[in-house]
DNA sequence: TGTACATCAGTGAACGCGCGTTCACTGATGTAC
DNA sequence: TGTACATCAGTGAACGCGCGTTCACTGATGTAC
């Protein structure tokens, strides 16, 4: 039976936030159609009422995982030192809670080696993505200052590559990879290291 | 028909070395056994004469590709340098060629996150690589020398995640991450930079 | 060394299963008068 | 405002397809005498 338009732009923001955390838990391939309109409450065949492919979905799940990544830089904003917002979140970055929670975490460390075997549309949105947390990182616009662009590109392939291999390892191996990449990046820790 | 016992060795060295190419070109859920039995110039049917499933194809293609990949690090051996050995593992890891070609680069980069979403005994596999490489990067065996070992941990996520995000990024972006975690590794460019 | 037979690597059809997508249908919503 | 009808969000069955795995079969290889 027919909702209301109210009822179904609900449903859209269902199924693209179970997707978004769905995608990042299991992966794309490892996600089905039916997964993702179960968890957000409906049934498969319905799905095309809201996007012309599951490569649609993709884009728009991914959007929604990086706008909610970068929430709390955004929400900072002039209120706090750009210096306290980049470090609070690459300590989020590299915590146990983003490596334990795929979920809630980077699209591009959950999704990136996979995506970039995928359609050029949906390597886009993510290029896109990652282009927003680098200008985020060096405090900067796309395309301007181009020394702290690197800087902050590099500091955050450093930070993917910890979470991908962490999340890869064991949990004691995990603690290191975590550990020896807060190191490189200046990041004190709060336990007392060795 | 039955063939001889070297026939039959020298099909499953050409299933392994077929798997361990096609798994990190297309990730694992994108080849089937079919693909990789082709690949080998075999049909599907034959498979389960040598393996007794894909998961076990999978371990023993990444066996294979972590051989591979320190093959030059091991052949060196006493003959070189170490810290010239060490040089240039992480220079043809940070090349166009290995962002290039996933399937003759390291199975870290191209299957970690797949196989950290996978069973613990392809876990394992990754993990004793990696192991391998981190003990060949800070020139200490596995357990000692934990200082060394943790910043080998480090430099080796800050190559994985430089790899994935360079795959996953346009040709442009690709080399600018490259080069920037070149410059955090202290790698001199031969290409003078700005 | 020669012979008889058991073994088994490789083939190709078949299995049950889950996938992305399509479709006929239902009935509440939205709209035209 | 009330009525008649078109729209369309959601349902559940069905589509063709490819997957990992199994199986009966073939015939050359390996082995026991």
């Amino acid at each position: 039976m027919r909702v209301s338009r109210e009822e179904k732009d609900r449903s859209h923001a269902r199924i693209v936030a179970s997707a978004s955390r769905l995608f990042r838990e299991r992966g794309i391939a490892g996600t089905s159609v039916g997964d993702v309109m179960q968890d957000a409450g409906l049934t498969h065949g319905g799905f095309y009422r809201h996007f012309g492919s599951k490569d649609a979905l993709v884009i728009a799940a991914l959007e929604a995982a990086f706008d909610e990544l970068m929430a709390p830089v955004l929400a900072a904003g002039a209120s706090e030192p750009a210096i306290k917002v980049r470090e609070d979140f690459c300590r989020f970055y590299l915590s146990d809670e983003h490596v334990k929670s795929p979920g809630i975490g980077c699209p591009a460390a959950a999704l990136g080696v996979e995506i970039g075997r995928g359609r050029e549309s949906v390597k886009a949105a993510l290029g896109r993505g990652v282009e927003a947390i680098i200008s985020a990182l060096s405090q900067a616009p796309p395309g301007a200052r181009p020394a702290r662009q690197a800087q902050a590109t590099g500091e955050l392939a450093a930070m993917i590559g910890a979470v991908v291999l962490a999340r890869a390892s064991d949990p004691q191996t995990a603690k290191l990879v975590l550990e020896a990449c807060r190191a490189r990046l200046g990041l004190r820790t709060t336990i007392a290291s060795e």
